[in-house]
RNA sequence: GACUCAGUAGCUCAGCUGGUAGAGCACAUCCCUUUUAAGGAUGGGGUCCUGGGUCCGAAUCCCAGCUGGGUCACCA
């Protein structure tokens, strides 16, 4: 059964499962394990005098094994913890027969292995909050070696570090670096607390379509994909704004969804293929409206996640407390370039980017143009939140004209730490206005700009049935979640993260593969592999089959892998099958 | 996409002015038997990411590739 592809680790532990199951024990038991109380409640519940917690029942991994003789110590981890066990030979083993304590607690488990365990709480001599064992049962054979880490007075030895690992391997990453499990509580707790205060308001929370015949309501390159059925194009979404608008359109006062977008772009620190964005709006509301709210939402947030507005991101210290200032776009460009832009047409904006120093290219319009300054120039000094409001016209289709310019819209950002968090408009409702705001995006793509926008004519539609005055407002889900647990990369608060795949160790996996998808046995094409043959050429190459089978018995032989040898006859109809 | 750093035992890492592959933890065997990151002794475990080159000889030097990190660009 063992494989050579196998560790030594591995194939001691596979050996001790075949041990288990001949001394009659299931190490993949099927039946409930009636836990009665976590880690967690016994650390904050025992108390000595009371001697309470005297009849547990808990479960979990088995962390570090201290065996001595007929006593042992050992460290089981659930979800809310970890708590030493006391194990002794004899309590564990009532009868003659020792076995269970002998073999299987001292050699069979190992460190990883779920188990549960009955018995009660007491002190030790050293002060530590411990389980007597009267009962252990083993839940699960783990058969892969955990990292060990081990920790004392806030240092930690032997981190499980690579983040490549901890990514690609996330459950492993959880198991063993517990403070990382709370960067994916917070981020639970950050959208269950957004969630709570929209209930209260008397928002709908709905679902409307990742599958979009048109992706609208942003722009951004799509991922694509068909549908057999009605053999149309179907692309992932990129923004759900244009739905949930038409669900206002359709007589709903508020509406929300924690939607996951996608888009097909570059990857880095803050940008993942896929990702969470909340979406919300609300009828008869402006955008004045919204940044009340939004303030409200996110000092909340804080709240419920530290009890203070107060948050440490990087080396700042970022302080949520609403209200924030509020500055329009051409305020902070002043502020920080000292022009003023106001009325400026699209050549002053270009003179003004070549004298920041700040590069363009002839695609660019004014709003392109606008937004290039701000985010060279202004964007980083925004590190307390602060409401960017007023944007150009041009960068802003979906949004209303403002009420008393209309070179602008109403339309605000939240700027945290230097980045965008939340971005809002009063919602256009206008639908002439709307439909030019998408011609001149068509217009816009004609002349080079790949990011304009789709038209949805289902979304005109709707709105020239007409939609109440409304505001919306987006956040970044993954970035609040960055900023509230004091995380510099996205993959740090996404469970799995998008990577590149893993092909195999090395060519020699897949030789093997290959090898053995020609009908070679599978231990000998991982014999091949070992040996050198990394692919079929190299096979191929073998004059002497005779030799070939030479190095093969010889190979077994030497590590005595136990493996039957094949005949000289079947190691030439493998070579020949090969031509 | 460009530049840059890294890839060695299950994990963390050393070795890198080329000369037989190392440590700690983990694992195995034995001793000890109420310990606390680690009790003691002994031992096993490696395609040094892959492929090519230089060389008598490459983990080490050179080239190409793969994967990951960082910076920038693109992108909200």
């Amino acid at each position: 059964m063992t494989s050579i592809s196998l560790s030594e680790q591995e194939v001691i532990r596979r050996n001790s499962l075949l041990r288990l199951r001949e001394l009659g024990i299931d190490p993949y038991p099927a039946a409930e394990y009636p836990v009665n109380c976590s880690v967690s409640e016994i650390h904050s519940g025992f108390s000595e005098e009371l001697k309470n917690f005297n009849e547990v029942c808990i479960a979990g991994r088995l962390m570090t094994q201290r065996i001595m003789g007929k006593a042992s110590f050992a460290e089981l981890q659930d979800s809310t913890g970890r708590i030493q066990l006391y194990i002794t030979r004899d309590e564990i083993c009532p009868g003659e027969d020792k076995t269970f304590y002998n073999e299987v607690f001292k050699k069979l488990l190992d460190i990883g292995d779920i188990i549960g365990v009955k018995g009660y709480v007491f002190i030790t001599q050293m002060g530590e909050i411990t389980v007597h064992v009267q009962e252990l049962t083993l839940l699960n054979k783990s058969l892969r070696p955990l990292p060990v880490v081990k920790e004392k007075d806030g240092m930690t030895f032997d981190a499980f570090t690579d983040v490549e690992q901890r990514y690609r391997m996330r459950y492993v990453d959880l198991i063993v670096n517990p403070q990382n499990r709370d960067v994916f509580v917070k981020r639970t707790k950050i959208i269950s607390t957004m969630r709570e205060m929209f209930n209260e308001y008397g928002f709908l929370e709905v679902e409307t379509p990742i599958l979009q015949p048109i992706p609208g309501g942003a722009a951004a390159r799509p991922f694509i994909t068909h549908h057999n059925t009605l053999d149309i194009p179907l692309y992932l979404r990129i923004a759900n704004e244009l739905y949930l608008k038409k669900l206002i359109v359709g007589g709903f006062d508020g509406v929300y969804e924690f939607a996951k977008d996608f888009r097909n772009e570059g990857m880095d620190r803050t940008h993942n293929p896929e990702f969470t964005v909340l979406e919300i709006y609300v009828a008869f509301k402006d955008y004045f409206w919204m940044m009340n709210f939004t303030e409200k939402l996110v000092e909340r947030v804080a709240l419920a996640l530290h009890g203070s507005t107060r948050v440490q991101i990087g080396e700042q210290e970022v302080d949520f407390k609403a209200p924030y200032p509020r500055v329009t776009m051409i305020e902070a460009i002043k502020t920080h370039t000292g022009y003023d832009i106001s009325g400026m047409d699209e050549n002053r904006l270009r003179e003004i980017c070549d004298r920041l120093g700040i590069e363009t290219n002839p695609g660019m319009g004014k709003g392109k143009l606008i937004d290039q300054i701000f985010g060279e120039k202004c964007e980083h000094h925004y590190i307390q939140p602060t409401f960017i409001i007023d944007y150009p016209v041009e960068m802003s289709p979906l949004t209303k004209k403002h009420r008393s310019n209309p070179e602008l819209t109403e339309r605000f950002e939240l700027m945290v730490f230097g980045k965008e968090l939340a971005n809002a408009y009063s919602e256009l409702n206008d639908p002439l206005d709307q439909r030019e705001r998408f011609e001149e995006q068509l217009r816009l793509s004609e002349k080079g700009d790949d990011e304009a926008m789709f038209i949805d004519h289902d979304f005109l539609r709707a709105l020239e049935f007409g939609m109440p005055p409304t505001s919306g407002m987006g956040i970044g889900i993954d970035r609040l979640t960055m900023f509230m647990t004091n995380q510099l990369s996205i993959q740090d608060v996404l469970f799995f993260p998008q990577m590149k795949p893993e092909t195999g160790k090395s060519g020699t996996i897949s030789a093997a593969d290959e090898f053995s998808s020609l009908g070679i046995p599978e231990q000998w094409s991982e014999v091949l592999g070992k040996l050198g043959y990394s692919s079929l050429a190299r096979l191929k190459e073998v004059d002497k089959y005779t030799r070939l089978h030479q190095e093969l018995c010889g190979y077994n032989k030497k590590n005595k892998l136990g493996l039957t040898n094949p005949s000289q006859d079947e190691v030439k109809a493998w070579l020949e099958q090969l031509d």
